[in-house]
RNA sequence: UCCUGCUUAGCUCAGUUGGUUAGAGCAUCUGACUGUUAAUCAGAGGGUCGCUGGUUCAAGUCCAGCAGCAGGAGCCA
């Protein structure tokens, strides 16, 4: 019997997989292995950089010369795939710790170099590699964004489950129009064949939406926010994170026409337990990715050093990416109200100058994107958290403040990327509520299941939404917020 | 949607004031070499200059329209 054990025990050592970032770890002692992975390079007809996406670092394979036949040898191309069995050895050479000694080598899948759309020696552009998507995984700088993007996934769930949150599943189909987040993208099964006007009419001429598959007008989401609500005046805390949708026209680097949210909703917090909330939030998934993808996080902060060499001094940063991220981690977020901003920015010698391309009118004005980045970048160089905005020009269900003229809203802003967190104290007394939504001309009858959580049992409650790509964009460095997401939807694109 | 810019070989880019046969590096293919490290060396093949129209004796180059892409703005996460 324990013979059996052993033989089995043997056998699975040396017909197991192993992975390259496992193998990779071990020490080099004549262990017997099994690797599978894509051809990164062939050097010299005996040397494979064999990857298998676990990490960066690559396996040395050596086929020994005169031991495989020139066929075989033929069929090693950029991105074949290969199962490599073999010994596990101290390398010779001085890039790497060890060598796999190949015993056997067994073509996976061919790959025609000819065809193959990325030769690696070419610094191909991120823009061409987004027309490749297909196989822009196959780099390291997407497979470095793609672990590090999982990684920042995972610990956003860890995050929330450790404090007893429960992940709620808003629809992703929503009937609401109400909630004023943006274009909202329809959902339908009516024909839309204008010529042979198939399209159910009304008797006045406009869309008999009672004949669409729900009986009534449907859209993506834009916001799980409201349904979040419903969850968290009943579960207590709560948290979303799904994908979202916005029809509008945005070409920028940092809107998507699908991205992911996270939008945690809590009973019983207020303003500042929101923020306190949100900071903490950041701080942890930031922690959580340097200590478990220091590799890519150093890869991606090479890429970074090497194009901002290309910018003229002044756009460089001041710190390469980890120090950024580590200086995040050990300082407080700015904490200061819309007031304090309006008053910081006017006083500015920047706005003395006249340097601003929309000038500081005063009290009440929305910020633009250059204001929020001279707070952020120039003047406090780390993430603020603006809070208690003007009412008019923030959401109807933000909280409305004593002084009558702002509400319990929060922004957080951070460098290089801009908001990257929406939130604020919701608005749980009925009478404001409906007013603010009569002043707003939001349709409470629509909005009446949403209205019921201030009539049975209302409580102060707040959230917040976090852009998941813009996170993402912020720990890896990337600049366009396509290049952080394996399929971007925007305007004109849906490719793959 | 608005503003600005870009579009030349598989990729990254040169291409002068409009002038004969449009170049380079890398990749690819062929051969050589063999402990390489984005291997190296030699040779070869590879182009509807984004699309449509216009100006001109002559357009990659000038003009207009369109498309796509990029950056900035707005909307926002």
């Amino acid at each position: 019997m324990r013979l059996i054990f052993a033989l089995f025990k043997f056998y699975r050592m040396f017909n197991k997989r192993v992975k390259i970032r496992e193998l990779l770890a071990q020490e080099p002692t004549g262990q017997e292995v099994t690797v599978m992975g894509w051809v990164r390079s062939f050097r010299n007809n005996q040397f494979i950089a064999l990857n298998d996406g676990s990490t960066n670092n690559n396996i040395q394979v050596v086929a020994e010369l005169g031991k495989f036949d020139d066929t075989l040898l033929k069929r090693i191309t950029l991105s074949a795939s290969f199962k490599v069995k073999g010994t596990i050895v101290p390398s010779l050479g001085k890039g790497q710790k060890m060598d796999l000694n190949a015993a056997t080598i067994e073509v996976l899948g061919d790959s025609d170099a000819e065809k193959y759309p990325i030769q690696l020696r070419n610094r191909p552009t991120l823009e061409y590699l987004r027309e490749v998507a297909h196989f822009r995984f196959r780099t390291n700088t997407f497979g470095s964004i793609f672990r590090i993007r999982h990684s920042l996934a995972f610990a956003i769930h860890k995050f929330f489950n450790d404090k007893g949150f429960v992940y709620l599943h808003t629809p992703i189909i929503t009937a609401s129009d109400a909630e004023g987040a943006g274009e909202m993208f329809r959902v339908t099964t009516l024909p839309f064949d204008e010529e042979k006007n198939k399209t159910p009419r009304n008797e006045d001429g406009t869309i008999d939406f009672k004949e669409d598959f729900f009986g009534r007008p449907t859209n993506l989401t834009v916001s799980g926010q409201l349904e979040g609500e419903l969850g968290a005046t009943a579960l207590g805390d709560i948290y979303t994170f799904g994908p979202t949708f916005r029809a509008e026209n945005s070409n920028t680097t940092r809107h998507l026409a699908e991205f992911w949210m996270i939008e945690p909703e809590m009973a019983f917090y207020d303003l500042e337990d929101n923020m306190n909330l949100a900071e903490e939030f950041i701080k942890y998934i930031i922690q959580y990715a340097i200590t478990n993808n220091r590799d890519d996080l150093e890869f991606l902060a090479q890429r970074l050093a090497e194009e901002e060499k290309q910018l003229p001094q002044d756009k460089r940063s001041d710190m390469g990416l980890i120090e950024k991220l580590e200086f995040v981690l050990n300082n407080n977020f700015e904490r200061i109200t819309y007031t304090e901003a309006i008053d910081i920015l006017r006083e500015s010698n920047h706005n003395k100058k006249k340097k601003f391309q929309y000038p500081i009118t005063g009290w009440g004005m929305d910020l633009q994107s250059e204001h929020e980045r001279y707070l952020v970048e120039k003047h406090f160089k780390k993430p603020v958290i603006l809070s208690n905005y003007p009412r008019e020009i923030k959401a109807f269900y933000m909280r409305q403040n004593e002084d009558g003229k702002t509400v319990a809203a929060m922004d957080i802003l951070a460098p290089g990327i801009g908001e990257i967190v929406g939130g604020s104290q919701r608005e749980e007394r009925l009478e404001k509520l409906e007013a603010r939504m009569k002043e707003m001309h939001i349709p409470a009858d629509e909005l009446w299941w949403y209205l019921d959580t201030r009539k049975f049992g209302s409580v102060p409650h707040a959230g917040f939404g976090l852009g998941f790509e813009r996170m993402v964009q912020f720990v890896t460095g990337m600049t366009n917020i396509r290049d952080v997401i394996a399929f971007p939807r925007t305007p004109k694109s849906a490719e793959f």
